[in-house]
DNA sequence: TGTGATTGTCCGCTATACGGATATAATATC
DNA sequence: GATATTATATCCGTATAGCGGACAATCACA
């Protein structure tokens, strides 16, 4: 961050990494959170050596940081990242705010409810609830990338601009026919997003779902999660349902940030 | 594990413990999880040289890994580690077999329905549902230790025998004048809950609500989790209530064993 | 503005872990 | 079932990552 007092190599390059070991186990586990699999393809898709990946894989499996099927030898996340991970939620503050409306909206028939948090490139549920059957997967532990989908668009539409163009300039994959992936469209609909307050998408992260998600803004105006409603499809594209769902999902998103401290009015537009 | 081939102190002693500094980041990790707190107070618990900590400490945080107030210096477990952990419910066999079950049971009114795991030595939620207003907190993200609460008891009554002798000989915290501390008394306890094949505890992990548990096998007869209904502890002694709860809870229980593949009547003691 | 408690940084030495090479095991191919 | 191929496991000399003692900068409280 700060510029580098004396710089050995002159030019005040690369922020010289530390801890490379450690940086590089965290890495393997994030792979392997998104791509589970066999040692190889990690070792591959991060480009590390083969001995190097082995002596990794080996130590977090024995700690139980990761899990491995004997059968298949394919590595997946273990127990012990949950035990760690999950106490972030169990201290979130912007979460212990939202459950009680979270729970009130739950009396929605045929809904998912969920409150969505960005993680660097990535959407992550923190909590979902529902009140009848379950119409979805997308229930916590589940992540989605930021251009598709109600609840990404919603955290990147209201993201710092450098993060966006950051974001968009990555590859943008299309989970369904109906994923939007050109940037230029994708940053008029952030637009329009961020002036009508809400997202709406049907169909764009699997085929039979559609959600709206609102945002939820602290004190200091600043966007620290998202709330989503998750629906059938028909149940969106029906007016009156989708009328009712949208109202209520506003109000539930409102209603979390005012409790965060949040005053409405007051500039939505940064 | 397998002995040295060629050993350089002669004795085959220790296992030579490799990376040396992923292990410690994690171990910060998991002790961050159970202690947050300031730079210094978790050096001291893990016993490190304040260099080494400061060190690891920023690495992490800078990653996202560890999450650190800015007033208080206080570190918590950041969002990427939640991003990870989440995955590995999200994968998780026991749960999606669990799930239908486990939202069944839902119905009950006043009741949290849990699914919990063993890590280590703690006892962790994977999920949690209940059918009106929470009357807990614990959710997921929360973990107790095994020799308190129901489900604590199940999962340690039905543990390697080994693993209940370490457990036992470690510290056992008291969180409530009700809890079972001396190790001759929970012995015994184990015993009588295996012999019953249910825990249920009242007041001993939190003063007003009680909790019944039972074990999940899989087909190989091998403990995998339990099922714990949470209540308020007035239900619990309400005999009529107390029965019909225990009645919900053994059959969930059992339902989810027999969609693992686990078959009634063979062999419950080991 | 002083004193102690806490956090931040430097740098030389040493133990650590990297990675090429080689051995074994598992899986595909014919 | 024999051979080719791919995947996993282990060894070991060397370069280098990172340990930790010491010192510096802040903060917290009076």
């Amino acid at each position: 961050m700060a510029p580098r007092k004396k710089s050995q190599a002159g030019q005040g390059s690369e922020p010289a990494i530390q801890l490379k070991g450690v940086h590089r186990a965290l890495h393997v586990l994030e792979y392997i959170a998104i791509h589970p699999g066999r040692a190889i393809d990690i070792a591959e898709g991060l480009g590390l050596s083969w001995a190097t990946m082995h002596r990794t894989l080996q130590q977090l499996e024995q700690g139980g940081f990761l899990k491995r099927d004997l059968d298949t030898n394919r590595y997946s996340i273990g127990p012990r990242m949950w035990f760690i991970g999950a106490t972030y939620v169990a201290n979130h503050r912007v979460l212990e705010a939202a459950k009680t409306y979270l729970e009130e909206a739950r009396r929605l028939p045929g809904v998912t409810v969920q409150l969505v948090e960005r993680s660097r490139y990535e959407a992550v549920a923190l909590y979902s609830t529902h009140s009848d059957e379950e119409i979805t997967k997308a229930t916590y532990g589940y992540h989605f990338p930021l251009h598709v989908g109600s609840k990404g668009q919603v955290l990147l539409a209201y993201a710092e601009p450098n993060f966006v163009d950051s974001y968009l300039s990555g590859d943008l994959e299309q989970l369904t026919p109906y994923s939007l992936t050109d940037p230029k469209e994708i940053r008029e609909l952030l637009a329009k997003i961020r002036s009508q307050g809400y997202a709406v998408t049907l169909a764009d992260v699997q085929l039979f779902t559609g959600s709206m998600a609102a945002p939820v803004f602290d004190r200091g105006n600043k966007i620290v999660a998202c709330v989503c409603f998750v629906a059938k499809k028909s149940a969106i594209e029906n007016p009156k349902r989708r009328e009712e769902i949208l109202e209520t999902m506003l109000k539930t998103a409102q209603s979390i940030s005012i409790a965060l401290g949040w005053r409405p009015g007051q500039g939505k537009f940064i």
